[in-house]
RNA sequence: CGGAGCGUAGUGUCAACGGCUAGCACGAGUGGUUUGGGACCAUUUAGACCGGGUUCGAAUCCCGGCGCUCCGACCA
């Protein structure tokens, strides 16, 4: 798109009150706008890196065989009152219709409603396993909103849930998941710090796993193997006696993390108040065991920012990058620079590569400078300049050489 | 929820002694000159979170509320 066409403006300073650094480029580079503590507009440059993870999640999730739905966010009361979530759930957002006495929660979690919905429909072994996701906005009272995009009250979610007949028919789904998270977290640029991380299991399961992605803005202590390149949360490293659950190492470095992603053995703990049970082949019943497995997507949006980027902006990985080009010209009384950069602008739409064109009639600093803000991967200046010297001037965003390539050359070689 | 800090044009401001017309920069508008690292000149625009109180006089002091941030607690 042309930039001339984007309503939002990069700033040269961030909000005061914003202390945390993905906020700061965030808002600075113009991808969110905070409505108020904890909730934020996702701006059109926002809302692309959003769908660009959507993506990712949504093909690494059919690639696992879950079907997608969308449930509400708007809640019954009951159901939550049938887990005893609404009493005890405290990030829970509980209100009153203004015109009955009827109850309502936002949705924080699908449990309630998955559990209930699936029974309508699963009563057999032959229906069994299968697993549903959907990519959903999530309401969470919390106490304290905080660290940017990282800790929201209103944000969005991958959630999967999948449901068997066994409890080895879940472990080798869960496994399953596990790999799935790997890929979307490596395909979204954040594989290479981000941990398998053992956590607490709760009362159905020994463990459940985090993916949790090492920087300091992470509100969570993990202990790293690097062996295994697996680590243990601070919330379970003294049952596992400060060794790693793997291979047994002591060796063990501690670092504050981020939780990107979470899987969880539920067992039965939401099949059994809904009874939502299965006959087997004998014609006996059995809970139906379930696994859920999240993505916060905001979340990961802010920890990418977090472990990308310099002091002059954003440098955005190549899977969930805005655009792949940021083509910029460098206005100039010669007319050819315009032409040149229009036809070059045409060309990449054509292949289909997503180009952000700066059309602006700004200056050539003022350009570059929001251009490394924004932090798209590859920079191609067209100028007076290049042509000169006989074509596009090629940059990437992460390098600090740039190269001189001719225009047809650039076209041929970028896929 | 406990503790702390902060609320001045759209943004920033360790700008302003309880006292004159609330200053400066950025942004935005207009006219002009510019065009390879947030250009320049001229000109315009726009502000005290809300409510009380103290005082001859409050942006400044006090009280209450609201908001934001940070630390903690909480957070499958």
């Amino acid at each position: 798109m042309k930039q001339s066409q984007l309503f939002t403006r990069t700033r040269k300073e961030a909000p005061r009150d914003e202390a945390s650094l993905n906020a700061q480029l965030l808002i600075r580079a113009g991808f969110v706008d905070k409505v108020m503590a904890g909730v934020y507009t996702l701006l059109p440059l926002g809302l692309r890196v959003f769908k660009k993870i959507e993506n990712i999640i949504r093909e690494e999730m059919v690639e696992l065989g879950a079907s997608e739905l969308l449930m509400p966010t708007l809640n019954p009361k009951e159901n939550w009152e049938k887990t005893g979530r609404w009493d005890t759930l405290d990030n829970l957002f509980r209100f009153k219709s203004h015109y009955s006495q009827i109850e309502y929660a936002l949705g924080a979690t699908h449990e309630e409603i998955i559990s209930p919905t699936v029974k309508k429909f699963v009563s057999s072994y032959k229906e069994l396993p299968f697993a549903t996701f959907q990519i959903q906005n999530k309401f969470r009272d919390e106490k304290r909103a905080k660290s940017g995009v990282l800790r929201g009250r209103e944000f969005f979610m991958k959630d999967l849930y999948s449901f068997h007949m066994n409890a080895a028919d879940l472990e080798k789904y869960y496994e399953e998941a596990a790999r799935s998270y790997r890929r979307i977290f490596e395909r979204a640029g954040i594989g290479e710090n981000t941990y398998y991380t053992y956590a607490s299991g709760g009362s159905f399961a020994k463990y459940s796993h985090e993916f949790q992605a090492v920087t300091e803005a992470g509100e969570d202590t993990i202990y790293i193997c690097d062996k295994c390149r697996v680590a243990v949360n601070d919330e379970i490293i003294a049952d596992l006696e400060h060794k790693c659950p793997e291979c047994g190492s002591e060796e063990l470095r501690s670092e504050k993390a981020v939780e990107v992603g979470n899987i969880f053995k539920l067992a039965n703990k939401f099949s059994a108040p809904f009874e939502l049970k299965y006959r087997d082949k004998e014609g006996s019943e059995h809970d139906v065991l379930m696994g859920c497995y999240g993505i916060g997507l905001n979340r990961l949006m802010g920890t990418a920012v977090e472990l990308s980027h310099d002091e002059k902006g954003i440098i955005w990985p190549e899977g969930i990058a805005p655009f792949k080009v940021h083509l910029i010209e460098v206005k100039s009384q010669n007319s050819q620079v315009t032409s040149s950069a229009e036809k070059v602008y045409t060309a990449l739409k054509s292949k289909g590569i997503e180009v952000l064109y700066d059309d602006r009639e700004v200056s050539a600093g003022e350009k570059f400078a929001d251009s490394d803000l924004i932090g798209i991967p590859l920079r191609v200046v067209i100028s007076e300049k290049s042509l000169e010297k006989g074509g596009v001037e090629v940059k990437k965003r992460n390098e600090k050489e740039s190269a001189i390539v001719a225009v047809a050359e650039f076209l041929a070689t970028i896929a």
